[in-house]
RNA sequence: GCCGGUGUAGCUCAGUGGUAGAGCACUCGAUUCGUAAUCGAGCGGUCGUGCGUUCAAAUCGCAUCACCGGCUCCA
């Protein structure tokens, strides 16, 4: 197709973000403070007005802070706009904040008269020895003041006396003065539920955040930021621009593809398809289900039934829609005996997988209960895993940036505990993916203890054109399977020996990564891409048929080309 | 799944107990008018679903489904 590649043409202009984007400072020492002092003004500014409200904690985030309350009464967004006004009353009246070392007993007590549970457990658990500290906003000498208890919605705010105090529990750092906070450049963005501790077995609290800068400029480009977010929304998107829809009567998280996303989805299938034939790999297509036995031997169904949806009977046989792809392509490589001189065996696959996600974690495009991986395993030996994977680093690079993507974090992930494995293979493994990075000259992190209990792993995370990350890409070193199903191949000297499997995916969920491209874009796609790349828009009926045959033309080329009949009604 | 919110025309939304509305889109007609939004008419909804309260329910209650913001989870 010669007009295919005049599309995809790197000189063809490319669309740019329409909103030109401030730079936000990264989390520094003087923002920490800010948002960590926001986080306390918030929490004594919802004493103020909810006395029945316990504070538990408050952190800072990479974009402001948040404090989880529990209280009895449910907050709703027209508390936020008090409670933010009343704030401001605190940072207007410039009250000191005070750090403070205490005697663990004496703050025991006090904690316990001001009827403060979270916070208790708070001090129980700080370790013997570490100074325990509290930070006061407003006078220490005062103690906190005690607040009558009321209808919360009776209660005005009070006006902040001279001798108004309040302290949390808090490792700080704070700044000196509430004052010191630009009370123009912070904002609340919005209330919702929480754990306590992060364990749903916990109390749920109420979790109000909000985001805080230095200067109100800076609040504002990050609200900008936000708002682009927004707009750039795929959800919304991919409704208007009628690619795919979600229907509430099949059921959530199952994904329709319409005509125009069809397309795009082709276009990027075919790439794809292309894309791993040049670098060696063959294409496989596996069922969407099978015998539930499967799984129990890939281990599966011990360590991840709860993603796994209910098994289906078949005559008296428990079967199971897959959640992942890789049992079936290490029965595919069971099927016949492999010898080493056939490695490496390269194999992938755009597998549909169903995995049961909770109804509350749904989110269009980005959190699916069916979908596409672009999934490929490696058969290979030991001394061919460095080459194997710097072979997957660099299609990973080509086909990333083909899609507009040239800024990556990348991640290795080490040997967690428990895991499967002797030390011996784990050493290898890292060292390989190690090995591989260094030869491909890519910086990246290391997250100590974070890999699969089966291997080790790199992982991919892509910026987008706001500046956003998102983890796609993931390549594993794995060395449960083949142990599991007793994978074997025949040695150089006729002994059998066990491959190493390398599993990989590029785009990770082909829904997901459309939703990516659609946010990337602002729904603005290249040519290459394009759904509809040329649109022609006759002005009088009599140009009607000749514009038929050259979009009739224009289709034969290869080009996804329409008539648009509506500027027909022009002229008659 | 949990907490809070939302669900009215294809889209964006108004309508809090008394005969379902607006703008855009769409259809038809008029208008030859230079960068999205000319004029007129028309089409279009069992108000997410079910049960209940009531003489009367979009509106009140209960249940249920979906979506939104989070939490949790994410092989």
């Amino acid at each position: 197709m010669p007009c295919l590649s005049i599309a995809m043409s790197s000189a063809l202009p490319r669309p740019v973000a329409s909103t030109p984007l401030v730079a936000l400072p990264s989390s520094t020492d003087a923002l920490q403070r800010i948002r960590h002092t926001c986080a306390h003004i918030l929490a004594m500014a919802v004493q103020r007005l909810f006395p029945e409200a316990r504070v538990t904690i408050g952190p800072w985030t990479d974009t402001g802070f948040f404090y989880d309350f529990d209280c009895p009464t449910p907050f709703v967004a027209e508390d936020l706009k008090r409670i933010a006004t009343e704030m401001r009353r605190i940072i207007r009246a410039d009250l000191p904040i005070i750090q403070e070392t205490v005697e663990r007993e004496s703050l025991k007590a006090e904690l316990e008269r001001l009827n403060e549970p979270y916070k208790l457990e708070i001090l129980d658990r700080i370790p013997p020895g570490e100074p325990v500290t509290r930070y006061f906003i407003g006078s220490p000498d005062v103690g906190r003041t005690q607040h009558p208890e009321a209808e919360p919605s009776l209660i005005e705010p009070l006006p902040i006396a001279p001798q108004e105090s309040w302290w949390d529990l808090c490792a700080g750092p704070h700044l000196s003065r509430t004052g010191e906070i630009h009370p123009k450049a912070f904002a609340l963005e919005s209330v919702a539920g929480a754990y306590w501790r992060g364990d749903e077995t916990q109390a749920q609290l109420q979790r109000i955040s909000g985001t805080a800068w230095e200067t109100p400029e800076q609040l504002q480009a990050y609200l900008t930021q936000q708002e682009e977010a927004r707009r750039r929304d795929h959800r919304k998107l991919g409704k208007a621009l009628k690619l795919f829809s979600i229907e509430e009567a099949a059921g959530g998280g199952l994904v329709f593809w319409h005509p125009k996303g069809a397309r795009i989805r082709r276009v990027i299938e075919d790439y794809w398809r292309q894309a791993h034939t040049d670098a060696g790999y063959e294409l496989l297509f596996t069922p969407h289900m099978a015998n539930l036995e499967l799984w129990k031997t890939s281990g599966h169904f011990d360590f991840y039934r709860e993603g796994m949806f209910e098994a289906i009977a078949v005559e008296e046989q428990a079967y199971q829609l897959k959640p992942m792809n890789c049992p079936f392509h290490v029965l595919t490589y069971q099927h016949d005996l492999h010898s080493y001189r056939e490695f490496p065996l390269r194999w992938a696959e755009l597998g549909t997988v169903y995995r049961y996600e909770r109804s509350g974690t749904l989110h269009g495009l980005m959190r699916v209960r069916g979908f596409t991986q672009d999934d490929a395993h490696v058969f290979c030996l030991p001394d061919q895993v460095t080459a194997e994977i710097l072979g997957v680093l660099n299609l990973t690079e080509r086909i990333l940036s083909d899609f507009g993507f040239h800024d990556y974090e990348v991640n290795l992930s080490t040997r967690p505990e428990p895991s499967v494995g002797s030390d011996e293979i784990w050493d290898l493994a890292t060292q390989a993916l190690m090995n591989a990075l260094q030869i491909k000259g890519w910086q990246y992190q290391t997250d100590e203890g974070g890999g699969a209990f089966y291997g080790p792993k790199i992982d991919l995370k892509i910026r987008d054109a706001i500046g956003r990350l998102w983890q796609c890409s993931t390549i594993q070193v794995d060395f449960n399977l083949p142990e599991r199903f007793q994978m074997q191949y025949v040695a150089a000297d006729g002994s059998r020996q066990r491959p190493i499997m390398i599993h990989r995916a590029i785009f990770g969920s082909l829904e997901r990564f459309f939703g990516i491209l659609i946010e990337n874009y602002a729904g603005l796609f290249p040519l290459w891409l394009a759904p509809v790349q040329v649109k022609l828009l006759p002005v009088g009926e009599s140009q009607h048929d000749y514009s038929s045959q050259v979009v009739q033309q224009l289709k034969q080329l290869g080009f996804r080309a329409e008539l648009d009949v509506s500027a027909i009604a022009w002229v008659k």
